[in-house]
DNA sequence: TTCCAGGCAATAC
DNA sequence: GTATTGCATGGA
């Protein structure tokens, strides 16, 4: 089994090449016109010192909370909001209105909760200063398995495995598993095969998000690559 | 117009 | 532990 995803990974990697995730918003081009970019700005490919500040880090948390079922163009419209109230800081966050924050963060849907974790998640962010673990971040409001992994895994570096549906769609496909597969086994399917490698964690699981998308827009056969 | 998007918490069984 | 439902905007 080690060696079958191993072999995937090789083949999403020769078609797609290095993600770079997670975006930041500093790293856009083209100034601020995020209806523009689309997802296809803020990628930094083969580059892993990210996030390299607290500020970065703060970003990439914020967005995993912000991208919870909706699209990552309707949370760049977010961040852009934010970034134009000065915003994207635990401090500021805490500081601007609830009304302010949530109207900033509408584009990305379910604002009311979203705003009221999100101060809590500053909150927590501020005094926060050591790694923390996958279980006191689950007991964080509005932050979930998919959510902690990603913050583990993107904001932190820790080989914490990311699974989203596009992830779980993907291996149903290739009969690797069923529908009946929980999160948690679908995480340890991952873990038990792979290499503990952050950089390795952060590429497959981008990678198959962008397949899955590919596969959506028709782009091309899902199994094809794979053959 | 309907459906889905890089889910989560509360509730019910 | 598993199943269901409300949360909400924006694009296809």
């Amino acid at each position: 089994m080690k060696d079958k995803l191993n072999l995937i990974y090789k083949k999403l990697l020769e078609e797609y090449g290095f993600q770079g995730w997670w975006p930041l918003l500093s790293l856009h081009k083209n100034g601020i016109n995020p209806t523009k970019t689309g997802s296809m700005n803020g990628y930094h490919p083969k580059d892993y010192s990210f996030p390299r500040n607290k500020n970065e880090q703060f970003e990439i948390i914020i967005g995993t909370v912000l991208t919870q079922n909706t699209s990552w163009t309707s949370v760049e419209k977010s961040l852009f909001n934010l970034k134009k109230l000065n915003s994207i800081s635990p401090e500021k966050i805490l500081k601007i209105s609830l009304d302010e924050f949530k109207n900033a963060i509408k584009p990305s849907g379910y604002y009311n909760q979203k705003a009221e974790r999100l101060k809590l998640l500053a909150k927590w962010f501020i005094d926060r200063e050591e790694i923390p673990t996958r279980d006191e971040l689950l007991k964080l409001k509005g932050v979930g398995p998919e959510t902690a992994d990603s913050i583990l895994l993107y904001a932190y570096k820790i080989p914490s495995f990311v699974i989203d549906t596009y992830t779980k769609r993907t291996l149903i496909k290739l009969k690797l598993i069923d529908e009946t597969f929980s999160y948690n086994e679908i995480k340890k399917f991952f873990e038990d095969n792979l290499e503990l490698d952050f950089k390795i964690f952060q590429e497959f699981h981008a990678l198959l998000v962008e397949h899955a998308k590919r596969l959506k827009s028709g782009e091309k056969d899902f199994l094809l690559i794979f053959k």
